[in-house]
DNA sequence: CTGAAAGCGCTAACAT
DNA sequence: ATGTTAGCGCTTTCAG
């Protein structure tokens, strides 16, 4: 005796399969004497409805496709959060898939989705080309969090990155210091725009840029911070294209012999957990990842119920989080 | 112009439908030259198999369910990259869903899994109640990591838990030693193997067990750590839950002005990136994570390929990570 | 309010 | 090697 189906319960309720499909979906024309009886028969074969199957005749799923780039970077449960949160409170399933970084992987969940008949699809930290997904976004609604893409064909949310990096470099500015590294986040999301408020706002400043190429990680952040200490040029504060890059110029600046703050400065970008925790205090920025996460399944909910069809832009305000990692550079005192 | 279907395939093709279902998959009972026809045919249409009909109709989904409880900790990316590298290999896709730490939304996911039609699941980090599990693993393949179950219904794939704590807690010993805390996992998986052994070793080592009851998060570790100094017992080290537990207690204990690892010792268990960062250097015990990722994979495909149907467990010898927060203990000189 | 009938797009015998 | 014929389990007109 294997699963019990739809047509069990209809038997045994004594009614048609239209009126247990009907039923147990809620539906208001159904007379409560045989809503009672479907239910009652369902629980007793303890039916459960195959999604398969209803999905493939309903041609929608009540899922979400989200796409997550990066497992590692703390920054990304965040998002998730809000994701799922809202996806809940709306009656949407999610199908989570993390690509390994490789664009090649990025296309094939893309197309997973699709094939799955996914609602819509929530794309986070992905790298593939914009192409990519717009010719996704023609199959399904799409929006893409935390990486700024100009189209019309799919939805966006963001904080404003540009901001953001603005507000830490005018801290740092503030605090005293002139001479300001980027470690920026190379294809990493925002990273373009982080990398533009921090040059836009030196300039400004008639402060010359010092940037580094890396990218949104641990390692690639201590490789930077390397660069940065062996090019020989003068720096009192370094501004990370994000916290885990953040985290790995910390260790390099340290096995250098140098302290935080007290020699260099350091900010980082998204306050995550490892920012906060007091051994470690980073001066971080907040993107509101929850909030994002849940705007992101706002968007795709007016596409689809709302028959929204241009597209949203969402940018929310970045917040700076001060803690210990920075403080005036070392000859302040000669600069007052 | 919808989405073509495999009668669009075959139509242009001019062979059956049948034909195109065996050619796309790789049939060998197929004509090269009809073989070639349906791949030009598909090419042209851009024609995408439709994985909800072809799952109803082959009653498999070749798509494992994959539940992990707590996104925050940065132990699970490390299992799920051993997942999803053993499942790519394999040809079997994946289906995350993060519960959000209560029992009725794992419950809940692991309906899903069921009712997608999932080919296996693969948990880890679950809370629910071992007879939960046990259930769902009647009507699907189910493997348990990181949390050992005595259970005949399903696969287990853990780290040698109390082995593990038994080489800390001998670490420290060895140390010198002899006042160790233990903060404890609570309903954490594993926790309760690594309370038991240390227990025994300090047993052994004719010390007294100092327990207090905590969870597997940063802040229920801080929370620890302040009833431990505030219970007025001495000790000189403390070998926590895991990595997060650690990490709080770290704050705390250095927020009540006392050194690590100069005044305190402390050892973690997960060896997570964040027990790696030079900043904080935690020593700590490594599960080989993606290991047991990898073996939950192959244990499932053992059941659904390999045909078999008793339960295995597999156990992997943990190692451990020595790094900078321990220490012998501040007398250690009174007692040489 | 309820039932009958026609698919959804694919796979899987069974023939040929 | 290829085509025919049934379904998989559900939803959804359309009558009544």
């Amino acid at each position: 005796m294997s699963k019990p189906t739809m047509d069990d319960v209809a038997r045994r309720a004594g009614v048609s399969r239209a009126l247990v499909s009907l039923a147990l979906r809620g539906s208001p024309k159904v007379s409560s004497a045989s809503r009672l009886a479907v239910a009652a028969a369902a629980d007793e074969l303890g039916y459960r409805p195959n999604l398969n199957a209803r999905h493939l005749a309903s041609k929608q799923t009540r899922t979400f496709g989200l796409l997550i780039n990066d497992l590692h970077n703390p920054y990304f449960p965040g998002v998730v959060d809000g994701v799922k949160q809202a996806a809940d409170a709306n009656g949407y399933r999610l199908l989570l898939n993390s690509a390994f970084l490789d664009d090649e992987g990025e296309r094939g969940a893309l197309d997973t989705f699709i094939d799955f008949n996914v609602d819509g699809i929530i794309l986070t930290g992905a790298h593939v080309e914009a192409s990519v997904i717009e010719r996704a976004a023609r199959s399904v609604p799409i929006v893409v969090v935390s990486r700024p893409i100009d189209s019309d064909l799919l939805d966006t949310v963001n904080n404003d990155d540009e901001l953001g990096a603005t507000m830490a470099v005018e801290y740092l500015i503030e605090l005293g210091h002139r001479h300001i590294c980027h470690i920026d986040g190379g294809r990493g999301g925002g990273a373009r725009q982080r990398r533009a408020g921090y040059e836009a706002t030196m300039v400004t400043h008639g402060l010359e840029p010092f940037i580094v190429p890396s990218a949104f990680t641990e390692s690639s952040g201590a490789i930077a911070a390397q660069q940065a200490l062996a090019s020989g040029r003068e720096f009192t504060a370094i501004f990370c294209g994000n916290d885990l890059a953040a985290l790995g110029a910390l260790d390099v600046i340290e096995e250098h012999g140098l302290r935080v703050p007290d020699d260099v400065s350091l900010v980082g970008y998204d306050n995550t957990f490892v920012a906060a925790l007091g051994h470690i205090a980073l001066t971080t920025v907040d993107q509101g990842r929850e909030r994002l996460g849940a705007l992101a399944v706002e968007s795709l909910i007016e596409r689809i119920s709302g028959g929204r069809t241009d597209a949203v832009h969402h940018v929310i305000a970045p917040e700076l989080v001060v803690r210990s990692t920075t403080a005036p550079p070392p000859n302040a005192a000669h600069h007052t």
